[in-house]
DNA sequence: AGAATGACCTGCTGGC
DNA sequence: TGCCAGCAGGTCATTC
């Protein structure tokens, strides 16, 4: 389910009801892509500092380590002061004294992790190859990153032979652009998804770098993209999905300049653009 | 190192 | 109506 927009719009619907919050306890459901990495009296009695996010992990911070909060491709929360009894999917729940934040998950990608500190080997392993944040997220608005830069963009898509789309994908280089949002900034940046990285001209790569920009901050102020089932953690749905120019739209007419939308794989996912629009 | 592929898991849809 | 292949918002491990 979550790409960026959908993990922004999700912690920023509970960080700040649940920074300052005692742990009581918590339950596990069904195992999840990682185990805990911890016993869970070790959560029991630490307070909740804040929430961050980067790439598509939330960080729950608490006063002696953190823990790594993934939705993996199903995952949802809810932050409750009083939680219905758990369903089927329901596969983790962390209690504390000012309601419990719950993963709901049915496929099981996404993952709960603590990790000592941020430096330590799990978090690492998990962020340490991450690329650059595409967005600085401040009160009176959202920006591009300032570590975003036209030359670091450019200079590391000049490293990458592989197809564009892909290497957004990849997030090696920025992170946070899943398959949906890789389809609609190179819709927006007018490249075909198939180019290779490297072939991208200086001017070109600037203008996917603010299409990246353009659609991720658009979709986070839209709630992000709810398809099948996403919410945030208050239950509110995105609405994003009913402005894509492309992602799902195979077969019908690009909302520019008519043409049929087309569909074709690219390491095993889907990838939509417009034929006209899109220029090798 | 970078690139390509398989693996993890469940639920839903579309075609026969 | 029923069954099954294929598909779904992610990303790590393995192999070359």
């Amino acid at each position: 389910m979550p790409e960026l927009p959908e993990v922004e719009v999700t912690r920023q619907s509970f960080a700040a009801a649940i920074a300052g919050a005692r742990i009581l306890g918590v339950r596990v459901g069904k195992p999840l892509r990682w185990p805990l990495g911890c016993k869970p009296e070790q959560l029991v009695g630490q307070q909740v500092i804040g929430v961050r996010r980067r790439a598509k992990y939330l960080l729950i911070d608490m006063h002696e380590g953190l823990m790594l909060w993934h939705l993996g491709m199903s995952g949802s929360l809810l932050f409750v002061s009083h939680p219905p009894p758990a369903q089927t999917h329901d596969h983790f729940d962390l209690v504390t004294d000012r309601g419990v934040l719950r993963l709901h998950d049915p496929r099981r990608f996404g993952a709960v992790v603590y990790a000592p500190h941020e430096h330590s080997a799990v978090a690492v392993k998990l962020l340490g190859h991450l690329g650059v944040e595409p967005l600085a997220i401040a009160a009176d608005g959202i920006f591009a990153h300032e570590d975003f830069t036209s030359e670091m963009f450019h200079h590391g898509l000049q490293q990458r032979r592989s197809a564009i789309k892909q290497v957004l994908l990849s997030g090696d280089l920025v992170v946070g652009v899943g398959n949906i949002y890789a389809s609609e900034a190179l819709f927006l940046a007018g490249i075909r998804p198939t180019v290779a990285a490297c072939r991208i001209s200086r001017p070109r790569a600037e203008k996917l770098r603010q299409a990246i920009v353009n659609v991720l901050s658009r979709a986070v102020q839209k709630g992000g993209s709810t398809l099948r089932d996403f919410s945030s953690a208050d239950g509110k749905t995105g609405y994003f999905q009913l402005e894509a120019m492309v992602y799902d739209r195979a077969g019908e007419a690009c909302r520019v300049c008519g043409t049929a939308i087309r569909q074709l794989k690219q390491g095993q996912r889907s990838t939509f653009y417009c034929p006209v629009c899109q220029k090798h």
